[in-house]
DNA sequence: ATTATCTATAGATCTATAGATAATGC
DNA sequence: ATTATCTATAGATCTATAGATAATGC
């Protein structure tokens, strides 16, 4: 058997082919199965050999930044945009990814547990200053409302994520979650 | 070396002193580590062999049920007094409870995905639905909060619980979040 | 010569049980 | 004879790496 599916060894010239399956397949193996998912099921997920992973990626915590650095810089890209509603559209899109991928919020506990400077969840901060005083001044979000309190909204958005158990109804119980917050909550 | 300190066969007589050792060591990894600490540390921190604690509890969900049986009796017990002011103790020690012990929500939720009829949740929403009638009837809580309202609130201080790096902080952060509860915080 | 792939496996845990050992009831 | 303890270990994962293999640049 030399030449139907099995893998061969197809050298270097596919090393960034494979960083990106890892990355897809980590995504969603995260959103599925949680962020403690074994790594090896990753490797398999992406087709390659396990040493290729740890090649990439040497602890779970680099490949778990790589794979949501996207999203944090989308989430930077939206707090960069300079109208009052940037705020509203924000929230909307945390919301959302914590609704998608629990993972998202357990990477920020793990690496705040592991690593003594971690930066994503500054970062998180950062955008969350820049826009929240902007929707305040427009009338969009109450004068008392704090960065802090967003944030603690949003532990409690995932609170209620991890806790269902069946997953079409993740989002219809975050609504509900968020009729109490202290700030609008994201169009339905 | 035939006394010091090393364990012997003690025989039968132990048994149920064995019990209460393995229950009282889970609760405490079950608090400090989480839920999914090993049973061979519990066994360990409970001083007994690893086939003791199999015998006495087959399946870690066994273990669970056991250690928190004790919490899930005294929140049926207090819901079982009379008065209006049931409902306000009740929330305020399953707050308490989640707030010392994440592993209390994390056990409900493993059984619920493990087990097809699994009855703990039922407990609960039934000694909810037996005192927050009374609670709205007297005033103390807006007749408009469900039975659901008060489930999900309680999963929503379950992720700020879990989220939170410094134990100490626990306690405040839940406090801050419950400012938007739509009943009654417990005293502070 | 360099770079990365891929297989295979060592090492570390953790679960779960087999089997020898001791204590107790009859 | 029965019951439970305790040790020791088989079996199942999962992490992480060593070492052979193939492709590419000079």
């Amino acid at each position: 058997m030399t030449s139907s599916g099995g893998r061969v060894n197809r050298g270097p010239a596919v090393a960034s082919q494979n960083r990106q399956a890892i990355l897809d397949a980590a995504w969603r193996l995260f959103t599925e199965r949680g962020y403690h998912v074994p790594l090896s099921a990753i490797a398999k997920e992406a087709g390659v050999g396990q040493g290729v992973l740890y090649r990439h990626f040497p602890t779970r915590l680099d490949l778990a930044f790589a794979v949501f650095e996207d999203n944090l810089a989308e989430l930077e890209a939206i707090g960069a945009e300079p109208d009052a509603g940037a705020f509203g559209r924000l929230w909307e899109r945390l919301v959302a990814l914590t609704v998608d991928s629990a993972a998202f919020v357990e990477m920020a506990v793990d690496a705040r547990r592991s690593l003594p400077d971690y930066t994503g969840g500054r970062r998180l901060q950062a955008v969350l200053e820049a826009t929240l005083p902007r929707a305040q001044q427009a009338g969009l979000v109450g004068p008392a409302v704090t960065v802090d309190d967003v944030l603690l909204v949003h532990r409690m958005i995932y609170g209620v994520v991890v806790t269902e158990i069946e997953p079409e109804k993740v989002q219809a119980a975050v609504q509900r979650a968020l009729r109490w917050a202290p700030f609008g909550r994201p169009v339905t």
